[in-house]
DNA sequence: CGGATATATTTTAATCTTGAAATATCTCCA
DNA sequence: TGGAGATATTTCAAGATTAAAATATATCCG
């Protein structure tokens, strides 16, 4: 059993002792479970109301709060996804006329995308909808439970980006 | 005001008290980022380390808990994915030789996947460093942050299967 | 100045994912 | 029996996603 762990590499301090962390992995399942049922459900009305879909409408969101608008990287960075992701996506937004790109005289490099009147207007219309999408589905957590959990959540949001921060340099 | 609009529809809700859930849209966020950030650090080790992704191992940790095997169907429901999804993963995982595919005699419309040798050491050897990273990751929350947490989130998982059972037949 | 290094974005190939349509098989009941 | 409807899986087209390599530009410093 002890060979069995021996040849482990960096994580050897959690290592030695296996097998001790069931709360953690249990919570982390049950995390996933709901994040991806609501996923699911936002998505689902997503496109039967709206036509439209996350990844779309979120990017919509972080322009919304950035009236003098963002660049490919910011955007990658916010909505924590890759460079590559961000390219094809706002392809497709310009396409549809939702957003629009300027390019910056002093760095030739970057491109800023902004919402249009069309995006911003759409992005409008869906957001009152996906608020309320949102109320539903936590219907039956009380106040108490919503505050708890996002304490909670902050302190695990902290924990994982430092561990991030000193294991991913 | 909330008796007032506590019979009305969701759809009737968003017209008649718009912007009112701030917390729960807050709540949604948080949960989100937190699922993300895990999910990031945890496929980004799963490649380093084993050269794996996340929807590989989460299905062979399926399999590993039904040593009789599993049909499709069953695999895209448990993973909650759709079936087109299962098919290729499937198709790649007997391809690398980690799953192997059985017919049924008594009904030729199923497929029975179950995990190889070869896929059960593999996951072995993944699972233990999959459990530690995250215990790793949740490192800064107490015991009894953990378990508000698995309470809390219970509950929202209930709230949220409940809203789409009646909402989408 | 000019090259090394850093930063911003795009491209590429592969995988993942979805929803819908197509195919195959089974079950039930008139 | 035979056909209607249910169930299981695959196929398909489009989009989303990643990691890594390529490209373009900027900045720093010797």
């Amino acid at each position: 059993m002890n060979a069995k762990l021996a040849h482990l590499d960096s994580e050897t301090k959690v290592a030695e002792s296996p097998h001790a962390h069931k709360d953690e992995l249990r919570l982390w399942l049950r995390l996933l479970t709901c994040t991806n049922l609501i996923e699911a459900g936002i998505r689902k009305r997503l496109a039967e109301h709206f036509d439209t879909t996350l990844p779309r409408f979120d990017l919509l969101a972080q322009l919304e709060r950035a009236p003098k608008g963002m660049t490919l990287g910011d955007l990658s960075r916010r909505m924590m996804v890759t460079n590559g992701n961000v390219t094809g996506l706002v392809e497709r937004l310009v396409q549809s006329g939702h957003i629009k790109r300027f390019s910056l005289p002093n760095d030739r490099r970057v491109q800023i995308v902004k919402l249009t009147a069309k995006g911003q207007t759409n992005f409008n219309r869906i957001a009152g909808a996906h608020e309320d999408w949102i109320a539903e589905l936590f219907a039956q957590l009380s106040p108490k439970d919503i505050d708890g959990l996002i304490q909670s959540l902050g302190k695990l949001k902290e924990s994982v980006k430092s561990v991030n921060r000193t294991a991913q340099p």
